[in-house]
RNA sequence: GGGCUGGUAGCUCAGUUAGGUAGAGCGUCUGGCUUUUAACCAGACGGUCGGGGGUUCAACUCCCUCCCAGCCCGCCA
C-alpha cells in the first residue's frame, strides 16, 4: 500500500513523479487539488463534500469542512467545470455526551442550564434526528445545529447543498452499500481489522435503531439479505467512560432503520454521492482515512476521492473545544471583522496550523489588506503577490479598484465617537479617504469602524476609550486650570486638530506645567482616561463649542 | 513504543514540491513632522531557519538522528 494515492497529505510533495509529468507549482493550494481532480477524469458535475456530526454548535474549525471545499469548487468552475458542493449533516450519529454550551437559532451561545438538559439526557444514545430540538424550534437536534451551520455558509456566501445522512438512509439511497457490505462481511471483517484490531470473527458492521427505546444499538443475532433486514437485541453499550444501557428488546430492523459504522459510512457516503474531493481534519487523516480508502477500493470497488488534511485551527492559543467552551462562532467573528477577511482566513494555506487570537485581530486584518493591496499591485512582494493574483478573486465577494480601508486599529480610534460625520472627516483629514470617493465606497470603508469598535470593547484594550457627553469628575491644580482656560481661548479663535494640537504644548510651555500634565488633563476632560488618541487632531473634529465649554469645565 | 504533520525575527506569517549570500508586515528603538501622547514618514536593531551529524563547490531546502507540539495507532465520529 505505498500508493501515492492513498496518503491524504495532498499538498505534500510527491515522492516520485512515476509518470516522469512535469509538475506544475501553483500559488494557491486550491490549484494544486483542482490539478489532482482533473487527473481523475471526473464526471461531471463534480462533487465536493464535507460534513459533521451536529454534536452541538459549529465551531470555527468545523468550517474548514465548508471553506476548503470551497476555494476549490470555485477554481474547478473557473476552469469550466460544473461542480455541487455537499454538506453532509452526520445526523444518524447518537448523542453520546451531554454539550456544556449549545447555541440558539440566532447562533447566540447559551449554557446547558437554559435548556432542559434533563430531557437532553434521557436521550443519550438516539440518533441527533431523533432528539427534540432543546430550542423547541426546529425538528430535531440535529435539524437545529444544521440550520445554524446553513445560516453560517450563507453569511460567508458559500453556496452549499446540506443534506442528512438520516434522510439518505430512510430514502434507501445506503441499501446498495449496506447490501454489499453484509453480503460479504467475511472480506469487510478482514480490510477492517487491518485497522481496528478490535474487529473479530462477531463484528457485524450494521447498527440498528432499537424499535422500542430509539437508541442505536449494535447486537446483531442474524442478518437476512434477500429481505435486508436484520434481528437484533438491544444490548448496553460501552460510549467512551460511561455506559449507555440497551433496554433488552429484541426485534428486526430494515438497512433503512439502521446505520452503518462510520469507517463504512464514510466509503459508502462517497460512493452513493460521487464524491470526487474531501477536504477533512488531521484527526482523520492516520485512522479513518487509510480504512476509509482501503473499504472504497476493496470492499465498495470504487476509487477514493482526492483527500486533503487540514491542520486544526487554534482559538487564544488554545485548542478549540465545544466541551470546554472555548469556541467562537461565524456570526461572533463577524461581528469583529468583514466576511472577505474571514474567508482569507481560511484561504491560507491548509496545512499549516493557524492560532486565530481574538486580541490580535488587527493583525489578521492588517494581513487581509496587505494580500488585497498585493493583488492590486501595490506590494513589493513577490510570492504575496502571486498568491493574492490567484487568491483573492475567490475571497472577496467583487473586486473594486476604488474600494477603501481603514487601517483596523484606525478605525478603532474612529470609534471612540459615535458621530458620523466625525469619523469620516478624520479620516478625510488622516488620507485614508481620497477626495473623490463615492458615498457608497465611504460607507463601506467606514462600516469597519463598527467592528474594530466592537473589538475595542470586547477586548478591553488600549483602544477602549470612549468620548465622554458628560462632564467627568475632575479636581486640577490651578496651573493646570489656567492652562486649560488657554487652551479653550485658542480653540474658541477657531483652528484646525494640528494647529490645537501644537498649542497643547505651547500653552503647557506658557504655563509653565509639563506637558505630559495638560495632556493627561485633556484625557481626563475628554476620555475620563489618563490616555488617549492623538489629542488635537481629535479635537479639531469636534463640535468646537463643545470643546470649548468642556476645556472649561462647564459641560 | 510506532506512524503522520508541523517547528523560520518579540508577534503574525512567506520562502522548502527545482539546493545558489535570510524575507515581509506589525511591534521595539532612533529620528522627522514647530510638538514625549496610540493614526503619518524615514532609518536602525532584530535570526545558530528546533538541536546535532552527513552529502555537496554550495543546504532553511536533500539524507540520517535527536528534541518539542498536535493528531492517529482503543471506542466513536
Amino acid at each position: 500500500m505505498s500508493d501515492t494515492n492513498t496518503s491524504p497529505h495532498t499538498l505534500s510533495a510527491p515522492e516520485e513523479d512515476e509518470d516522469n509529468q512535469e509538475i506544475v507549482h501553483h500559488a494557491f493550494w486550491a490549484d494544486e487539488v483542482a490539478d489532482a481532480i482533473e487527473a481523475r477524469n471526473p464526471d461531471e458535475p463534480i462533487v465536493i463534500k464535507g460534513g459533521v456530526s451536529p454534536s452541538g454548535v459549529a465551531h470555527l474549525g468545523n468550517f474548514n469542512e465548508i471553506m476548503r471545499g470551497y476555494f476549490v469548487a470555485e477554481v474547478l468552475r473557473e476552469r469550466g467545470h460544473e461542480v455541487r458542493q455537499v454538506f453532509t449533516s452526520d445526523d444518524k450519529d447518537p448523542l453520546r455526551k451531554l454539550p456544556r454550551k449549545l447555541a440558539n437559532s440566532e447562533g447566540e451561545i447559551v449554557g446547558l442550564g437554559e435548556v432542559d438538559a434533563g430531557a437532553l439526557g434521557r436521550n443519550l444514545g438516539k440518533p441527533y434526528t431523533a432528539i427534540p430540538d432543546p430550542f423547541g424550534e426546529s425538528d430535531s437536534y440535529a435539524a437545529h445545529f444544521a440550520s445554524l451551520l446553513k445560516a453560517d455558509a450563507d453569511r460567508l456566501g458559500v453556496p452549499v447543498e446540506m443534506l442528512s445522512n438520516t434522510e439518505l438512509y430512510a430514502d434507501g439511497v445506503f441499501d446498495p452499500v449496506t447490501h454489499t457490505v453484509l453480503s460479504d462481511i467475511e472480506n469487510a471483517r478482514n480490510v477492517l481489522s487491518q485497522y481496528q484490531s478490535k474487529v473479530d470473527e462477531e463484528y457485524i458492521p450494521f447498527n440498528p435503531v432499537c424499535e422500542s427505546c430509539g437508541k442505536i444499538t449494535e447486537t446483531i443475532t442474524e442478518i437476512d439479505l434477500d429481505a435486508e433486514t436484520v434481528s437484533y437485541v438491544c444490548t448496553d453499550m460501552t460510549v467512551g467512560d460511561n455506559t449507555i444501557d440497551g433496554c433488552g428488546y429484541e426485534g428486526t430492523a430494515t438497512f433503512r432503520e439502521g446505520k452503518l459504522p462510520w469507517r463504512f459510512e464514510w466509503p459508502g457516503q462517497w460512493q452513493v454521492l460521487g464524491v470526487d474531493f474531501e477536504p477533512f481534519g488531521k484527526d482523520h487523516a492516520e485512522g479513518s482515512w487509510p480504512s476509509g480508502a482501503d473499504i472504497a477500493r476493496n470492499v465498495l470497488g470504487i476509487e477514493p476521492p482526492v483527500p486533503m488534511v487540514y491542520e486544526w485551527f487554534t482559538l487564544n492559543g488554545e485548542a478549540l473545544s465545544s466541551s470546554a467552551g472555548n469556541i467562537v462562532t461565524v456570526p461572533e467573528i463577524l461581528e469583529l471583522l468583514e466576511p472577505e477577511v474571514l474567508r482569507y482566513f481560511f484561504a491560507l494555506n491548509p496545512k499549516k496550523a493557524r492560532d486565530l487570537d481574538l486580541s490580535r485581530l488587527d493583525q489578521l486584518v492588517d494581513n487581509f489588506d496587505r494580500f488585497e493591496q498585493a493583488y492590486f499591485g501595490e506590494v513589493d512582494d513577490d510570492d504575496l503577490t502571486r498568491f493574492a493574483e490567484r487568491a483573492y478573486p475567490f475571497v472577496v465577494a467583487s473586486i473594486d479598484p476604488d474600494r477603501i480601508r481603514l487601517p483596523y486599529t484606525f478605525a478603532a480610534v474612529l470609534g471612540m465617537v459615535d458621530d458620523p460625520t466625525f469619523r469620516e472627516q478624520l479620516a478625510r483629514d488622516e488620507g485614508h479617504i481620497p477626495a473623490d470617493a463615492s458615498d457608497e465606497a465611504i460607507d463601506r470603508a467606514l462600516a469597519r469602524v463598527e467592528k474594530a469598535r466592537q473589538w475595542a470593547e470586547r477586548m478591553d484594550n488600549a483602544y477602549n476609550y470612549r468620548l465622554q457627553t458628560e462632564l467627568p469628575d475632575v479636581s486640577f491644580e490651578s496651573d493646570v486650570t489656567a492652562a486649560l482656560d488657554d487652551l479653550a481661548a485658542f480653540v474658541s479663535e477657531g483652528h484646525t486638530g494640528e494647529e490645537i494640537q501644537g498649542a497643547i504644548y505651547d500653552t503647557a510651555r506658557a504655563n509653565d506645567i509639563e506637558v505630559s500634565a495638560l495632556f493627561e488633563a485633556g484625557y481626563r476632560l475628554f476620555f475620563d482616561e489618563t490616555q488617549g488618541p492623538r489629542l488635537g487632531e481629535f479635537l479639531g473634529e469636534l463640535e468646537q463649542a463643545f470643546v470649548v465649554d468642556r476645556l472649561r469645565r462647564v459641560a
